[in-house]
RNA sequence: GCCGCCGUAGCUCAGUGGUAGAGCGCAUCCUUGGUAAGGCUGAGGUCGGCAGUUCAAUCCUGCCCGGCGGCACCA
């Protein structure tokens, strides 16, 4: 008998797995059904983390059991290239990003693939290769042409810390996803990707995407915005300020509070205000309306001000009513049109002006069951439904109607029209870097810009890039930029902006589906393999990339490239790996590593195990190196083997949810991988004898592996892959409570069959341990290979049932009784049982309840 | 403030309208030629709280408490 030795037997399976190039799908003319599973896709940082084992365990739990139930299954794997980390390398260190990005590449290959993963490692390749961002340059070229990209001065995010410009999405509460810089506001001229285009139909695609999380739908309705309104032009009352002749347009959700309109207000940085600005005092309003902070915090605590500007507009449905426009703190620019009429009787931040500043409140929605006369407005807006009252042609109308009425008369009057507005802005996709995917384009003075010709792409990098210095290090490169122009020959410059990494990731599972394409997308493998039938990531992604994702897939959709509009028809966000953390008195941060864990009197503590210094246990918090609390992926694998780190990150919480990471907690699954082999090992060698339905003992082992199987495979597909585990422990207690020694020759079958289920059912988990327990019980071929147990549902049921009797409810005996078992079969043994009518002594028996093969309950008094 | 998720053994989590479970940890014992280990046995639970529905609630309903996440001057 030999212990496990992973350190043998992983390698081995890994290599056999290779040879025999399991993992390579079917050509799309195979017809087979196919199944496309995908992890996001990794940034080459060059070490493996525990979010990366859990993260690809996940993916490939799913490849293996859909391949196991006959898929056609894609799992490929690639590296998001391009980015920030490279440059930041070649700053501090000197190297080149290229060299560097690619070194890394071949050690996070090393790494993903000791993991066992069931990948096509032949569709691999990075963004950064210039045979896919030409492809990409080549579909920008497309999106060009058809108006999708443009080009315009804008108000953009500058992140002053890594130099370049950031889209709306890439900013968290005014500072830099990345960097953490406080961003700055810049006027520049910038490339857009007309993602505003597709607002209505990427949330109308929402709605089919049944297999997302709804935390994640939700989540990007929201960042959309989409709401529905009436966009209209006040007139003046009096002269109109310059270049404001067409009146003032505000945008309104509420045109059904019209009547109770009390003032304008326009965002200080409204054109208006800005040309009134050249009155000082209101030059100093809006100084000081820009000096509040961009945090939520400081937005919410924000007191509203406001500056009456002295002019009036008239109301739209009554000339004669004058109404002031005021600038308010409180109005976004970019929101709308940047002006709004207030009704503090149905606003709340419309009423905290108006009590502020003294101005009229005029309630105009009753609320079912108030009267009329009485109802009023204090310090609460009213934003519930009612009645329209005191709005002459509106008055008696419910909300909705009352909205589409006031929406007609304005149509009708030709002051305005019905508008959806978003919150969506388009999508700003230039960033001032060397290290991306170049702009295919060039400035020509004559021509303008220019497109670089499809058959002159990739326009790629080039090799000799000074990265040394902060900045864009294509703009300073001497050479690259000077070229001639692609439409009238002369001396032009190529655009030195590169694309947001974004771009790259918004289309690699496309890709993916036939990486050497001459074009971006071959149309025929993406028919058979898009969507992404699973995709698995972390929640950080909920509207940045798959946001974008979406988008793009839809634009190549519109260019006959692709033929879906959703990329990932399942979604699955795992949560993160978390571990202790552990400080010194003195405040610093201890690695794990060095610390050693005791309980005593079941009081945990713990000391640094060199010197015996106590330290602090902290939160359990995600694996990071600035509190030292990161565990390295290959240090485990080492001591315990690749299919106990699997199976530690898989069994111990929900996917969905953190995990935390514990040397104990690696432990037990190293047992768990020690007890399976055990078990396999035990098993006599030689011819397995019949199986026998008379053996009660060999019946029970059966009832348990078929149940095992059934409870497992409802288990994977509900992605409750912990629970899953907890299963495979307790069907091997189950065999352990059956041992092969003295074993009958029925249960000795019973185990044979066990086994060879176990072994399969372990598989998507622990695939190297399964192999190895697959082939001692000569299983035929590889268990990769094998198809996935089926249950007989006849061997699910018991044939007799431990029914527990109640006496009023509370636990009192229980009897035997055949499944089945009839209600009046089921009395007449209770009432044979001495114990229960020794329970039932004095009472008497008001009735019997007999829940066919789950329970007795009596009732007496 | 709004929305969502979660609360079961010391810890991490399964589970079910009907006998409360697993792993780790803990305790006792066995083994010491499976040994930088293995095994037996055991203790430990008001299933967050309160009400309701029910013959029966950890499970269903309502309210409350606690934790986590998302959104939030978007007119």
């Amino acid at each position: 008998m030999a212990r496990y030795n992973p350190k043998e037997s992983e390698p081995k399976w890994r290599k056999a797995w290779e040879t025999a190039q399991v993992f390579k799908p079917q050509p799309p003319e195979s017809g087979l059904p196919k199944y496309y599973v995908l992890e996001m896709f990794p940034y080459p940082s060059g070490r493996l983390h525990m979010g990366h084992v859990r993260n690809y365990a996940l993916g490939d739990v799913i490849a293996r059991f859909k391949r196991a139930r006959g898929f056609n299954v894609l799992h490929p794997m690639g590296w998001d290239a391009f980015g920030l980390p490279a440059e930041n390398a070649a700053m501090e260190r000197g190297v080149d990003p290229k060299a560097w990005t690619y070194d890394n590449i071949e050690r996070m290959r090393e790494g993903l693939k000791e993991l066992g993963l069931s990948i096509d490692w032949t569709r691999e390749f990075a963004t950064c290769d210039a045979a896919y961002y030409g492809q990409q340059q080549s579909w920008f070229q497309d999106l060009w042409a058809r108006g999708l990209v443009y080009r315009r001065e804008g108000i953009v995010n500058w992140d002053p810390v890594d130099q370049t410009v950031l889209a709306n999405e890439q900013v968290v509460d005014g500072r830099g996803w990345r960097s953490g810089a406080v961003v700055e506001k810049r006027k520049l001229n910038q490339w857009f990707m007309r993602i505003t285009d597709y607002a209505d139909d990427l949330i109308e695609g929402l709605k089919t995407l049944d297999r997302w999380p709804d935390k994640v739908r939700t989540m990007q309705e929201n960042w959309i915005g989409r709401s529905k309104g009436l966009k209209f032009a006040f007139n003046w009352a009096g002269s109109a300020p310059a270049g404001f002749d067409q009146g003032l347009e505000v945008y309104t959700t509420r045109p059904d509070t019209l009547f109770g309109a009390s003032f304008v207000g326009i965002a200080p940085d409204h054109p208006l205000a800005e040309q009134l600005a050249s009155d000082p005092k209101v030059a100093a309003f809006i100084a000081e309306c820009r000096k509040g902070g961009a945090s939520e915090a400081e937005i919410e605590t924000a007191e509203k001000i406001g500056y009456d500007t002295g002019l009036f507009v008239s109301h739209p449905f009554d000339p004669d009513w004058k109404l002031p426009v005021w600038i308010a703190n409180f109005i976004l620019m970019d929101y709308g049109t940047g002006a709004i009429f207030a009704c503090p009787a149905h606003d709340q931040r419309d009423l905290d002006f108006a009590r502020k500043y003294d101005l009229p409140v005029k309630p105009v929605v009753l609320p079912p069951g108030e009267d009329a006369a009485t109802w009023n407005v204090e310090t609460e807006a009213y934003t519930g439904p009612g009645t329209i009252f005191r709005s002459q042609f509106l008055d008696g109308l419910e909300i909705e109607p009352a909205k589409a009425m006031a929406i007609a008369r304005i149509e009708a009057a030709d002051q305005g029209k019905g508008a959806t507005v978003y919150r969506l802005r388009d999508w700003g996709v230039a960033r001032q870097r060397g290290w991306g995917c170049p702009i295919p384009v060039v400035h020509c003075d004559d021509c303008g810009i220019v497109a670089v010709p499809k058959d002159q792409l990739p326009v790629a990098l080039p090799e000799d890039l000074d990265f040394s210095k902060p900045g864009n290090a294509l703009l300073r490169h001497p050479t690259w930029r000077h070229t001639t122009c692609p439409s009238c020959g002369k001396a032009a410059t190529r655009e030195t902006d590169t694309l947001d990494t974004f771009v790259d990731s918004s289309w690699y599972f496309a890709r993916f589906t036939n990486p050497t394409a001459s074009t971006p997308i071959d149309k025929t493998a993406a028919d058979y393999w898009l969507p992404v039938d699973q995709y698995v990531g972390g929640i950080e992604h909920a509207v940045l990339h798959l946001l974008y994702a979406r988008y793009i897939t839809r634009a190549l959709c519109d260019e006959g490239m692709l033929s879906v509009k959703e990329p990932f028809a399942g979604l699955f966000t795992q949560g993160m790996v978390t571990h202790e953390t552990y400080r010194r008195q003195s405040g610093e941060w201890v690695e794990p590593g060095e610390v050693e864990v005791i309980t005593e009197g079941g009081i945990r503590r713990a000391v640094i195990a060199a010197t015996g210094e106590q330290v602090v246990i902290g939160d359990s918090e995600k694996m990071s190196k600035s509190k030292r609390n990161v565990v390295a992926p290959e240090e485990i694998f080492q001591v315990y083997g690749v299919d106990a780190a699997r199976l530690f990150v898989l069994s111990d919480s929900p996917p969905e949810r953190d995990t935390g990471w514990s040397a104990s907690g690696v432990e037990g699954a190293w047992r768990f991988v020690n007890r399976v082999w055990a078990e396999f090992d035990s098993q006599a060698e030689g011819p397995v004898p019949a199986l026998d339905d008379a053996d009660v003992a060999a019946c029970a082992l059966r009832t348990v592996t078929h149940k095992t199987i059934k409870a497992l495979t409802d288990a994977v597909e509900g992605f409750r892959f912990n629970s899953g585990i907890a299963r495979l422990y307790e069907f091997l207690n189950a065999l352990k409570a059956a041992p092969a020694e003295r074993a009958s020759s029925g249960v000795q079958a019973a185990r044979a069959e066990a086994l060879s289920v176990f072994a399969r059912l372990v598989a998507p988990f622990t695939p190297h341990l399964a192999e190895e327990c697959w082939n001692r019980i000569g299983g035929e071929g590889m268990v990769v290979a094998a198809p996935w147990p089926v249950y007989d549902p006849a061997l699910t049921e018991e044939a007799v049932r431990v029914l527990p009797v109640q006496v009023n409810g509370k636990r009192r005996g229980e009897i035997s009784a055949p499944a089945g078992a009839e209600p009046a079969e089921v009395e007449k043994l209770v009432m044979a049982d001495a114990e229960i009518t020794r329970r039932l002594e004095g009472l008497t028996i008001r009735k019997v309840i007999v829940v066919k093969d789950r329970i007795v309950n009596i009732v007496a008094g």
